[in-house]
DNA sequence: GCCACCGGTGGC
DNA sequence: GCCACCGGTGGC
């Protein structure tokens, strides 16, 4: 099954693929280098188009393929050898012009560090990981492997603006244009998950982090920032709390603007478990509404929607969503209390204008 | 004790 | 239904 993406003009879209048993790899050598080593996909918007990640999951797949070997992990590194934590990955010098729906070239990818599901009673989340980013083109739609993940995050961030093209590519495919096939297509072998726009690229020093969680689980995905410091921050409160505490990371022009939480949404539907209804907390009267409340419903424990662990699925985020005109500090917290950092919030896409693509889902 | 992962809540 | 936030849990 397929799913498509209306271009409007780009759409910036991580396709995701998911990871056997391991958690996660990521795509770039970039993510290889990243300080955890982790599975995730950290992104920043673009230009206007759709960037796409999918994640590779058939690494281990594929390494056996090639007959490597497990290497060692060595965390926060680049992997060694391991064909289990390679990830598929788009390499321009293998992948020539023209050379579409080539499989990407597997590069090493970080150790999975990911933990077992906490629950023992509950079948093992296969977590998909970030194969590689793609950006459709705003002319012909194609869609288009970006080699890096930070090539990914800085045509991300300006994708609105700058929308990308074929020939954008040019930048490490000389001669690729619109008249090429695609080099990858929304086939449903892969999780797809349309990115947002125009999200900043991180500080220098910093990562931004993608991790996608296990389908059915009660959001899709989560993002973390990595101070050069190795810490790890959630939410845009910590990052105000984390550079109050250090001030010269504002002084060196850090501020909360650079910061996204905004996550990709998954083309595939019920990816992620639906919340069952709420219980009004108060009625009427203004006591606690639990008379008549009936336990959940089934659905709210249907965790694990696909049973077919090979099936890969495709995620989509749509660059050019209007949600991300909401800047993330805008909304209410749960916690009112310290709330000046607010103020302080300027995103800079705010100011755009953009209209939400349409998804299509088509049949395969 | 740390931390990755996940669940759940309040608010919209 | 989505988002932001953060607490809980269990493996390490």
């Amino acid at each position: 099954m397929e799913a498509t993406l209306q271009p409007r003009s780009l759409k910036v879209t991580i396709k995701l693929k998911r990871d056997k048993n391991v958690s996660d790899s990521s795509n770039t050598t970039d993510y290889l280098n990243n300080a955890e080593g982790e599975r995730h996909v950290s992104d920043s918007s673009g230009p206007v188009g759709t960037l796409n990640t999918f994640c590779e999951d058939q690494a281990n797949f594929i390494s056996a393929e090639r007959g490597k070997k497990h290497g060692t992990i060595n965390e926060g590194n680049q992997t060694s050898e391991s064909s289990q934590y390679q990830l598929v990955l788009y390499d321009p010098a293998v992948n020539g012009v023209g050379n579409s729906e080539n499989a990407p070239d597997l590069i090493n990818c970080p150790p999975p560090l990911r933990r077992p599901h906490p629950f023992s009673d509950r079948t093992p989340r296969v977590l998909p990981s970030v194969g590689a980013f793609t950006v459709q083109c705003a002319n012909c739609f194609k869609w288009r492997l970006i080699p890096t993940k930070e090539k990914y995050e800085e045509i991300r961030e300006h994708i609105l603006a700058q929308p990308f093209l074929c020939e954008t590519a040019r930048e490490w495919r000389p001669d690729i244009s619109c008249d090429d096939p695609p080099d990858i297509t929304q086939d449903g072998s892969r999780l797809w998950a349309i990115d947002k726009p125009n999200i900043a690229q991180p500080p220098p020093g910093w990562q931004r982090l993608l991790r996608i969680r296990g389908e059915g689980s009660t959001k899709f995905a989560d993002v973390y920032y990595v101070a050069p410091s190795g810490k790890r921050l959630r939410s845009v409160l910590e990052i105000q709390r984390y550079l109050n505490a250090h001030p010269e990371y504002m002084q060196e022009g850090v501020c909360l603007s650079r910061f996204s939480f905004q996550i990709p949404k998954p083309l595939q539907e019920n990816y992620v478990r639906k919340r069952p209804a709420r219980p009004a907390l108060r009625n009427d009267a203004g006591d606690l509404g639990f008379k008549g409340y009936l336990p959940p419903p089934e659905v709210a424990r249907l965790t694990w929607v696909s049973t077919d662990v090979d099936t890969d699925l495709q995620l989509s985020i749509p660059a050019l969503a209007n949600d991300h005109l909401e800047a993330p500090g805008s909304k209410r917290r749960r916690r009112p209390s310290p709330r000046r950092y607010n103020d302080d919030l300027v995103y800079n896409n705010n100011d755009v204008n953009v209209e939400e693509p349409h998804l299509h889902r088509f049949d395969a």
